[in-house]
DNA sequence: CTGAAAGCGCTTACAG
DNA sequence: CTGAAAGCGCTTACAG
């Protein structure tokens, strides 16, 4: 039916082998015979059959993303920033959203033998990273994206939660407060324990002898509402809120408003992300700006590099995140001067439906 | 290297034929040997090669989609939605964003060959929808989502964008609303049109006598401030602006609120998508919701549907925007009481990272 | 129920 | 520079 390799090859007096060489450039073909094979093939219409080709050839110049789930800004952030760097290499992208069940994931990841090149994996629970030890072909190159390596040997790339909860709480006590409390996220999620640590280490450090409060927190708006409301139910509230992450610290604003107090007079929020919500708040949220297609792209580059250099056990490269200053702790309690305000690019509205 | 069914049929001491047979099902065999052909498989951890699979089944399990773009809500709605279909049924997902490009989308849509079962297309503008005349192999099965297609033969699923808009007129009429202006899309945007043809058509037949009233927009928040400023120049302001894509709405808003104009006091605003940013801007804007994952999941079924049913040319199937009464014309000025409003479902922020 | 064999549509050493 | 041939790893009539 549809028009084969042998077709062109017999329409253009040649063998298939040397179609083959005219239409992927390798090999030599004499200009003139090549130039009557394109000549033929366009004319036929032909396009090469990719399964066939990339039986024979080993390569399918695709590669797959596997993915917990396709909700939200996050992963549409995600899968952008890997289309772009696809894009630019003639890459496609086979996405597969693995809906974080593990034996769903492990299939996934079984269904991509003979289909991609090599596959970009994320899988952000202890769960679903502990069964990736299993699933991974050891032959299949993988960067795990948000990910810790069960078994520490592939390369990965992540947001440096750390670094950056160590930055907000600078920023923070910069701005002189004092009584920092934290709403921890997911205690099974690495990112969440990151961002916690970042929390801890940097109080230690800017405010020895100041002891932190965690505030438990899912990472939900409505655990951030939660825990604001035991934070201030203590004997000495904070004048500080750091969450975890940006749909907690919204919580806060929410009870702290009900509560009746007044963000940043009263009690400064900030968050972790910048979602599209967090400029659009009132106050607008202080937090932490993740550039998550920066993420995608940065994984899809490293899968690409050449073996020996990225292929190397445990190359991780990690995305840091910017402090974004806004509304909801724009304060200086300290007698220094504060810098001058990051302005908070506001990322356009799309035009389309 | 990699093990394939050559050395499950040796280990099992059967022949590759049966092998095929035990793992997919087709084809009869001894339970007995299924049985120890099922675990030899397991045991050697044998995972089918796809590309070979494809080539000799001439299926690949694997559906095409090309979109314009991979940015905003829009898009990842789509994807989600189509995702979700496309996991109920075992098959997966080749993602290609052809930027806007009639070349690219060309190259995209060759690139499918032998690597898909059919695709589904998205090319809203003209340029991109007349330009899939030449691309489209007739022998792949494909339908188009929110496309004019431009030999009307293939299947294809779109917003009503004509019954919404005529949806909105009305109810702005039942609110008492005599001048209602309209603000409308690209010229090249069949959407575009199809809402401005709902706006006119619905006007005529509520408000018969009554001049339609239309100011030019593209889509964008900028056009839609633009136009609200001429409305408000000229002699007769309107009484309610109803604008054909929500950024447009927005903007209305925006301009209104500087021009000391109280919404919806003295100027009614409607909008048409219910974006995520629609219920959080000031008043909360009425809209019509399109429900773009459901979209993207009933052209996936479209394309799943057996031959000869959806394969009938031009089937189209239509998803109905549902109205969403917010403050932005919340408001009665008839004598008859009005229906309850409708709850803005609000979609819950995702607690992720 | 089972196997031998052809074939899917390419690519790629190997000769010439 | 070019062609004949083997081979990629499966599936699927065709016999038995």
């Amino acid at each position: 039916m549809a028009v084969t390799i042998k077709d062109v090859a017999r329409e253009a007096g040649v063998s298939v082998a040397t179609v083959s060489r005219a239409i992927n450039g390798q090999g030599s073909v004499a200009p003139a015979v090549r130039e009557r094979v394109l000549d033929v093939a366009h004319r036929l219409d032909y396009t090469p059959h990719q399964a066939a080709r990339a039986l024979s050839s080993r390569r399918t110049h695709t590669i797959g993303v596997v993915l917990p789930d396709l909700h939200g800004e996050f992963f549409s952030e995600l899968i952008r920033g890997i289309g772009q760097v696809a894009r630019g290499r003639g890459l496609h992208m086979l996405l597969s959203s693995a809906h974080g069940d593990a034996g769903e994931q492990r299939v996934a990841l079984q269904a991509m033998r003979g289909r991609v090149d090599g596959v970009l994996v994320m899988a952000p629970t202890d769960e679903g990273a502990r069964s990736l030890a299993g699933c991974l072909a050891p032959a299949l190159p993988a960067v795990l994206i948000n990910t810790v390596d069960p078994e520490g040997r592939r390369p990965w790339v992540g947001v440096d939660g750390y670094g950056g909860a160590r930055a907000m709480v600078r920023h923070l006590v910069a701005s002189g407060h004092r009584a920092i409390a934290f709403v921890s996220g997911p205690g099974d999620n690495h990112d969440a324990r990151e961002r916690l640590r970042g929390y801890r280490d940097e109080l230690a450090a800017s405010l020895p002898g100041v002891a932190p409060r965690v505030e438990p927190g899912d990472f939900d708006e409505d655990s951030g509402i939660r825990a604001a409301t035991r934070l201030l139910d203590g004997d000495e509230p904070p004048d500080a809120v750091f969450a975890a992450n940006d749909a907690m610290a919204i919580g806060c604003l929410r009870a702290f408003a009900e509560a009746g107090l007044a963000v940043p007079g009263d009690i400064a929020v900030a968050g972790f992300d910048d979602i599209p919500l967090a400029r659009l708040v009132h106050p607008a949220l202080t937090t932490m700006r993740v550039d998550i297609a920066e993420l995608g792209a940065c994984a899809l580059r490293l899968l690409l590099q050449p073996a020996g250099s990225a292929d190397a056990e445990g190359v991780a490269r990690t995305i840091a995140p910017q402090l974004v200053v806004r509304g909801s702790c724009l304060r200086d309690r300290s007698p220094r001067p504060r810098a001058a305000l990051h302005a908070s690019t506001a990322p356009r509205e799309r035009g389309t439906p």
